[in-house]
DNA sequence: GACATATTTCGAAGATTGTCTATATGATCC
DNA sequence: GGATCATATAGACAATCTTCGAAATATGTC
């Protein structure tokens, strides 16, 4: 749960799973809808990766990242148990 | 949107808001549940009240922190969005 | 006003994170 | 096998974050 979170904590990190939201692209594909090296946004990929917030798969020469939407289950799980929690004092 | 995440990507914090879930509680109250510092979770309780995930009211010597559920209901609007755009390829 | 209690703010040390350039890996093509 | 394309890894550096002890603020009591 502290990766995923840790992951979640990044506007870069979180503007990737935006585009992601349209169907798996590629660090190439990807790359040019930021401002940082492609090392860095290897980095962030890596992350996402870590936490389970996308999966990837090879064809040939590229990678092509995926949403995994599972994780985000439990992050709606996680949050609505505040939200049924709440104490109307 | 930032400040929550930033905010929920610390283990602490989020102990403290586990903590809040069965009602207000102060710093002092809070403190002997984690092993650092007064300050420390002073700092943390700073972080939670500027991402408006809990808010404060005092009663003479002592402040009374408070879960904000109002925070937590857009970061479930955030998450369904993408439960909602996953793309059955 | 002096003192005690509850909590925060200050200033600095150490750890973690995001970024870069340079280099390495993996796959394809000739 | 060598060249090339797509991407990852390594190592370094600056910025940010967590933490602490010390000092400051706010409230209540005598």
């Amino acid at each position: 749960m502290n990766h995923l979170f840790k992951a979640l904590s990044d506007p870069t990190r979180r503007r990737i799973l935006d585009l992601l939201k349209d169907g798996e692209m590629t660090p190439g594909d990807l790359y040019p809808h930021f401002d940082i090296s492609k090392p860095s946004l290897s980095h962030h990929l890596s992350l996402l990766k870590q936490a389970e917030l996308v999966v990837v798969r090879r064809d040939g020469k590229q990678l092509f990242y995926r949403l995994n939407t599972t994780v985000l289950q439990d992050l709606m799980s996680w949050t609505l148990d505040f939200l049924s929690s709440e104490d109307p004092t």
